[in-house]
DNA sequence: GGTTTGAAACTTTTT
DNA sequence: GTTTCAAACC
């Protein structure tokens, strides 16, 4: 499409967003203001209008989800796959694969998780015998976190701390956490942006290399950056000076992580001459909505002040339910949506659950499965984190880098090889007595007298390594995880068992392959490191499948930059949202006005309705707490909400059976009172039923089986695959959870592949 | 060296 | 109410 075609359909101000290239420009795009828009729409201006090279654009956002949808509508737009399209973390991990080296690391490092460096902080509490009771991991961990983000490294800290007494203890444990790291060859997640900039600094031909490169950067969610990612972005984009961020202060939510908010309310100080420009009107929500964001967010002091609007006025109004208990909120909410689903209002794909704290996805679970309502809980256990899947990528990362002694020390003994602590003490020592890394010690054991006998166990050990080592070259990522299940015996000892707990982690083991299978099929140059990477730096959002049809559960966070026709926030209870650490802390200070932005991006989540609900009583650690209702809620103007007069629960007419166990008691003050307003009139009791048979989908656990479509091709047909080209279909075969399709392809060869996977097209 | 058991902590949000 | 961790026991 030609260019001009194209930006005839942007307002006045996106228009300016993507016309102003040079030089430093702040977007300020409200919520649903078309943000992705104006830079995918920049992109290809520059591209098609200016005559840029696609190698010379550069843009950055914080999950791989933004960055896969940017990179897809760039690809439509211009044709060219040119563009560097990253998350922070990916750019830095390329950057640092090519470069590592020039600050004293190999390049073939290990990227370590949160759990990692956690189970890495327990040793070094240990080793340096401080005070379990004391000195808890999270502590030193989060002291550190915050200091690498401010890009203060351990010997910065030493200095700068040096006569705090509390701190010096910080920094010790900090100088030794920085030592083991780098013995392990491994970056925590602070390190790939701090390292990077650090690479930057000491390296100027390593920047000069990039800043010529990139001629235009963009920046996308900018008001969540930190200040090393602020100082990445601002050497990047040093060169031409054509640096282009887009962001909403209003949404800003992730201080505890880092963020400064000052990135973006200092824009302008910070680069003289910058171009401010204001996408106010929002194409998302309706007006009533839009009021009420308006109106909460206009609470807050320090923002840059905007006003969304919409020409979609009016709206239906707010809703908003206050309960007895959290039992009754999540049943209210189910029945909710059953019954809009029911009436054909919305189906289960349009309706989202937001919450504060994960902990209250489980009431609201127990109840969606009671009413066959399908649904997925996106957060709360990263898939990889899972204790299965964990240890087979512990051995794949020893296969990588051997050096990393946290993976070494996860699998030695899983499944059981009788080593033990004290042998594993035996070696740690005498690795740190020698200077000899980890696995090195382990391959030398028996020159360590103390060891004894235990050392042919480690022998034996060491060989299966060498030998997944030695196959590894010449394997793909799948086919090495197909080989480390059989030959440590992990595979069997969970199939031994027979339990529904190990039938269930076999399963997300071969979730784990069918992963490894999409990796190489879609990668363009799939390694065992490239896979790794890809594992450490995905968020559970990510992996959210737009089409399929359930109803989304997840915390407030991870909402941003979602949108549903159909929103629900629950738990909308003072001490809850926002949470009693911050109303204690003092009334209205800063914590409290990022609270009350994420209650904004929460109501501008919502398309056409939003639905708020309290509970007055909710269990929390075991215990009842006794709360009243959020003053978000109150912040927003009655004429805008249905519901604040009165407090309805569920009218027993209106429960199911599966309501018997429900602890509520009907001598509340409003009982029976206009209690049905929201159900809609078709909530009885036989539409009730006769939806559960119509929706009776197994609800999803997590990890939901692959939706099995129908192939629209058979043995023998044309198929064309994205990376392989054209083949012919020689087998298919109905794998556990998906069709495994086996493809002769013309010049690729023979490959097996799962369907879902290789969305392969007939011709 | 491995298994069982009871106590204690945990809950804010996560790339 | 759940998970994690260390001590005591096999």
């Amino acid at each position: 499409m030609p260019v001009e075609k194209l930006l005839e359909g942007l307002n006045d101000r996106q228009l300016e967003g993507v016309v102003t290239t040079d030089g430093p420009v702040l977007i300020l795009a409200g919520a649903g203001s078309g943000k992705t828009r104006v830079l995918t729409y920049r992109t290809a201006y520059l591209i098609e209008k200016l005559g840029v090279e696609p190698y010379n654009i550069m843009a950055i956002t914080f999950t791989n989800k933004a960055a896969s949808e940017m990179k897809d509508r760039i690809a439509n737009l211009t044709g060219t796959e040119g563009v560097w399209v990253s998350t922070f973390h990916s750019a830095c991990v390329r950057i640092l694969r090519r470069f590592a080296d020039k600050i004293g690391y190999d390049n073939h490092f290990t990227i370590y998780d949160s759990d990692d460096s956690k189970t890495l902080m327990k040793h070094i509490i240990k080793d340096m015998n401080l005070d379990t009771k004391k000195f808890k991991e999270k502590t030193f961990l989060n002291e550190i976190s915050s200091a690498k983000n401010e890009l203060i490294n351990e010997v910065d800290y030493a200095d700068r701390f040096a006569s705090d007494y509390t701190k010096k203890i910080t920094s010790r444990v900090y100088l030794e956490y920085e030592s083991r790291l780098r013995a392990s060859n491994a970056f925590d997640f602070d390190d790939l942006i701090m390292k990077t900039v650090e690479l930057f600094k000491t390296s100027p031909e390593v920047l000069n290399n990039y800043q010529e490169r990139l001629h235009y950067v963009m920046v996308d969610e900018y008001q969540d950056t930190n200040t090393a990612q602020f100082e990445l972005i601002r050497l990047l984009s040093c060169g031409r000076k054509n640096l282009c961020v887009v962001g909403d202060d209003d949404q800003s939510i992730y201080k505890f992580r880092g963020a400064n908010i000052y990135n973006i309310l200092n824009f302008e100080k910070h680069f003289p001459n910058a171009k401010v420009i204001k996408l106010e009107q929002n194409y998302r929500s309706t007006q009533v909505i839009l009021d009420a964001a308006n109106d909460v967010i206009s609470n807050n002091k320090g923002r840059k002040k905007k006003t969304l609007w919409t020409e979609d006025q009016g709206g239906e109004k707010i809703s908003f339910r206050q309960f007895d208990s959290a039992y009754e909120e999540a049943q209210f909410i189910a029945f909710d949506i059953k019954s809009k689903s029911v009436g054909g209002a919305f189906s289960y794909r349009d309706d989202a659950i937001l919450y504060r704290t994960n902990a209250q996805s489980r009431m609201l679970e127990e109840k969606l499965m009671q009413e066959n309502i399908p649904y997925k809980i996106i957060g709360g256990l990263n898939f990889y984190s899972r204790l299965e899947v964990k240890d087979i990528l512990a051995y794949l990362k020893v296969i990588d880098n051997g050096a990393d002694e946290i993976a070494v020390r996860r699998i030695i003994n899983v499944p059981k090889r009788g080593i033990g602590a004290t042998t594993l003490g035996k070696i740690s020592a005498f690795a740190s007595e020698t200077g000899m890394p980890f696995y090195e010690a382990l391959e030398k054991s028996d020159t360590i007298p103390s060891i004894g006998k235990a050392s042919n166990k480690i022998k034996e050990f060491t060989k299966l390594i060498n030998l997944f080592k030695m196959e590894s070259e010449s394997m793909s990522v799948p086919e090495l995880i197909r080989l480390v299940l059989e030959l440590t015996g992990y595979e069997a000892e969970l199939k031994a068992e027979k339990t529904d707990e190990a039938q269930a982690r076999i399963e997300n083991l071969d979730e784990l392959y069918s992963k490894a299978v999409s990796y190489r099929d879609m990668t363009e140059e799939p390694t065992l490191a490239g896979f790794l990477e890809d594992v450490a730096l995905v968020a559970d959002i990510d992996n959210r499948e737009e089409e399929s049809e359930y109803v989304v559960l997840m915390t407030l966070h991870s909402a941003k930059g979602l949108e549903f026709p159909n929103v629900y926030m629950a738990g909308m209870e003072d001490g809850l949202f926002p949470g009693y650490m911050t109303i204690t802390a003092g009334d209205d200070g800063e914590d409290m006005e990022e609270e009350r932005r994420l209650c904004y991006v929460g109501i501008t989540r919502a398309k056409k309705h939003l639905t708020m609900t309290a509970a007055k009583m909710r269990m929390v650690r075991g215990d009842m707490q006794y709360s009243s209702v959020s003053r978000f809620v109150k912040e927003i103007p009655e004429r805008l909400v249905d519901g604040t007069t009165y407090d309805p629960s569920i009218s027993s007419s209106s429960s199911s059976s599966s309501a018997s166990r429900n602890s509520y008691s009907d001598d509340n003050v409003f009982g029976g009172r206009s209690v049905n307003t929201n159900y809609g009139s078709g909530f009885t009791e036989s539409t009730m039923r006769k939806s559960h048979i119509a929706t009776a989908t197994k609800a999803p656990v997590y990890g939901t089986k692959i939706q099995r479509g129908n192939l629209d091709y058979n043995q023998g047909d044309r198929v064309s695959h994205r990376k392989f080209g054209e083949g012919t279909v020689v087998d298919i075969a109905d794998g556990k959870r998906d069709y495994e399709v086996t493809v002769e392809f013309d010049t690729a060869g023979k490959k097996k592949m799962l369907a879902s996977f290789a969305k392969l097209e007939k011709i």
